[in-house]
DNA sequence: TATTTTTAATTAAACGATTAACCTATTAAC
DNA sequence: GTTAATAGGTTAATCGTTTAATTAAAAATA
C-alpha cells in the first residue's frame, strides 16, 4: 500500500495537485474548479483513503495545529482529568495535544519546552515547576503563546487560569474554626510556589484572626519523600505539647498521604482529628464519614485555558488575562 | 525574534545549509567538514538557540519519531500510569507520544487512528475498544506498526502485551475458596472483550471445580451507567435466596464502584463479604482492613509495549510476539 | 610531471501541501 | 468587432531538512 498523497490523486485523474488541493480544502468557489471535476476528486480521495500529511501542511502553513501540555505528572488524577478535558476541547477546535511531564523538575520542564518547540507546537499550556519564572518569561519574550494553569507567576503577568486559593482556604479554615476546633495544623509542600503560598496564607490569616495561630503547626513535606516526611509531620503534630485537633492538607497528593498517615497512627478521622482536603478523590468518597474537601473546577479550567491559548494563537488582538476561577468547599 | 533555521545559520556564516546540516547531525566525519568550520557552526547554532524543525525533518525523512497512544480514558489512573511510563521510555528512545482517548467507543477509536495517521505517527500503541478487530486488522494490512496493550485479539495474531488474565483469576478465586467462602459472585463489564472474558473464565473454572458455580452470581454492568448498574447488581447479590459471601470485581473501575456500592449497602467488607479487586488503588490502601487485589505490572507492560513497537518501526525483520506478563496477587 | 586520492565544501532535488500569479478559452458588454 | 469579464484550470515557488551527486583544490603517489 503506497502512501497516498495529493500527487497520487492528481496523477490518477490527470490533473494538477493544485486543483486537488483546492477541492479538498473546499476552496473551489466561483470560477475555480468545475463541479464535475470536484466530485471526481472527492470520490477518488475517498476511494484511495487519502489522509493529508500534516507534517507537510504544517511546514507550509507555518503552524502545526498542535499544542503542548506540560503537567507535573500525568498519572496524577488531577492532571489526568485536566488533560482529558483539554484534549476534548482541543479536538473540537482542530488541535492535537502533546503531553509532557515535568515531575516537578525544572530541567525536565526546560527539556519538554525545547522538545515541544521542535515539534512546532503552536502554543503551550503549562503547570510550571518551582523556579521556572525565567523559562516562562523567555517563552513570552519569544512570543510563544502560553497559558499557565493551576499555578501562576502573578508578578509576570502571563495569561493564566488559576483558582481563588487564598479565599477558598480562608473560608475553609473558618469553617473548621466555626466547628469548634482549637489547634489546627497545616501541611504543604516544602516549595515556594504561588498557589501553595496562597493556600497557606488563607489558612494563616484565618487562624490568626481567631487567635489560633501556632507556627509549629505548619509543616512542610518534600515531593520526593512524601510518605516519610508526612509520617514525621503527623507524628510531630500528634505529639506536640498541645495536640492538634484538625489538619488542613494543601494539595491532593498531600491529602492522600496525610490521611494514610493518620490512619497508620490509629487516628479516627473526624473524631480525633478533623481534616480538610484538597481535590476530590475516590478514596475520600469511600470513607464511612464525611470529609470536607475543596473541589477545583477542572473542566472549566481546561476550557478556559484552551480559550486563552487559542485566542493568543489566532491573535485576536486583546491581551489574555489572568483568570481566577472559584473552587468550592464540599462537605 | 525571527525563526532560526538552518538557512539563517548558513547565511550568517556564509556557508551552505548542507554543511550546517551535516555538522549539526554529527555527520561531519572524515573528509566532510573541517573542524574549525564545524566549531563555528556549532557555536553559532548555540548562540542563535537553534531548534530543528521536526515537521520539516519528518517530512523529509519519512518518519516523525512520534508514536500514538490510544487509551480508553487518560483520566483513569491505570491508563495514566501506563502513559507516564510509555512516555518515559519513549523519550529515551527519541520518540514523542501523542495520546488519544477512545472513551471505549469504536467511532472515537477510528477517529483517533485517522487523526494520528495524518500526524504521521510511526506506530501505534492501543488499548482497543470493543469490536475494533477490523480497525486493528486494517492497520496491520496497511503495515502500520501496532502493539495492543491490556486487551488483545488473540485470533488476529497482532503483537500485544497482555497479562495472564485467566491464570491469575483462577488462582485468586482459589484463594477465596481456600479461605472458606461458599457462594462467590463476580462482576464484570457487559461487553465481549478477550481480557474480561478470560478473567471471567478463570473465576468460573475455579468455582466450578469447587462445585460453587451459580450462573446467577455473575453480574454484568455497563461502562456508561456504572454506578447505577453496580448498585442494582450488588443489591441482587446481597438479596438472592442464597446470599453471596464474596465478590470478585473484574477491573479497577468496577472494583471502586463495587466497593463504594457495598459500603452504601452497609456491608462490612472482609467480614460480611470478602472481596477481590483488580489493580491497586489509593482508596484500597486506606481501608482499615486488608483487601486482596491483583496487581498488574504496568511499568513492565509499558516497557515491553514500546520495545515491540520500536522493533517493528525500526526493523522490518522478525515478527513481534504476543506477550503475556504475570500479574500478581497481593494480600 | 602527470595522475590519483583525499579533503572540504556546494548544488540541487526531494519530502507533501499551499497559493499567488498566470494562462486560455468562452461568454458578455459596448 | 474590439474589449472586458468569467470560468476552469496550471505553473512554479515555498516551507526547513536531508543527502546523493558534484566540484575544486590540495596532497599523495607514481
Amino acid at each position: 500500500m503506497t502512501k497516498v498523497s495529493l500527487k497520487v490523486i492528481a496523477q490518477e485523474l490527470g490533473v494538477s495537485t493544485a486543483t486537488v488541493s483546492l477541492v479538498l480544502n473546499g476552496k473551489n468557489k466561483k470560477g475555480r474548479v468545475s463541479s464535475e471535476l470536484s466530485k471526481k476528486i472527492l470520490d477518488k480521495a475517498a476511494e484511495l483513503n487519502y489522509v493529508p500529511n500534516s507534517l507537510a501542511k504544517g511546514l507550509k502553513m507555518g503552524h502545526s495545529k498542535s499544542i503542548g501540555l506540560i503537567v507535573a505528572d500525568i498519572s496524577n488524577v488531577f492532571f489526568g482529568t485536566l488533560a482529558l478535558h483539554i484534549q476534548n476541547y482541543a479536538e473540537k477546535e482542530g488541535y492535537t495535544v502533546i503531553i509532557g511531564n515535568t515531575n516537578e523538575k525544572l530541567d525536565q520542564m526546560a527539556k519538554m519546552i525545547t522538545f515541544l518547540n521542535s515539534r512546532q507546537v503552536d502554543g503551550l499550556i503549562i503547570t510550571p515547576a518551582e523556579g521556572s519564572e525565567p523559562l516562562a518569561q523567555a517563552l513570552v519574550e519569544n512570543k510563544k503563546p502560553l497559558v499557565l494553569v493551576d499555578r501562576g507567576f502573578p508578578r509576570l503577568d502571563i495569561p493564566s487560569v488559576l483558582i481563588n486559593n487564598y479565599e477558598i482556604c480562608f473560608r475553609s479554615t473558618n469553617q473548621l474554626i466555626a466547628r469548634g476546633i482549637k489547634n489546627p495544623g497545616f501541611v504543604s509542600y516544602k516549595q515556594d510556589q504561588f498557589h501553595t503560598n496562597e493556600r497557606e496564607r488563607g489558612f494563616v490569616e484565618a487562624v490568626t484572626k481567631a487567635k489560633l495561630y501556632d507556627a509549629d503547626n505548619i509543616k512542610k513535606v518534600s515531593y520526593e519523600h512524601l510518605a516519610n516526611d508526612m509520617d514525621r509531620s503527623i507524628n510531630e503534630l500528634l505529639n506536640s505539647k498541645k495536640k492538634v485537633d484538625a489538619i488542613f492538607f494543601a494539595t491532593n497528593t498531600i491529602s492522600m498521604a496525610g490521611v494514610k498517615s493518620l490512619l497508620k497512627h490509629n487516628v479516627i478521622i473526624q473524631r480525633d482529628i478533623q481534616v480538610m482536603c484538597f481535590d476530590e478523590s475516590e478514596a475520600i468518597d469511600l470513607f464511612p464519614f464525611q470529609v470536607p474537601y475543596i473541589k477545583q473546577p477542572i473542566q472549566e479550567m481546561a476550557k478556559k485555558a484552551l480559550e486563552l491559548l487559542i485566542a493568543q494563537i489566532e491573535d485576536r488582538g486583546e491581551k489574555a488575562p489572568i483568570l481566577y476561577l472559584d473552587a468550592e468547599l464540599i462537605n
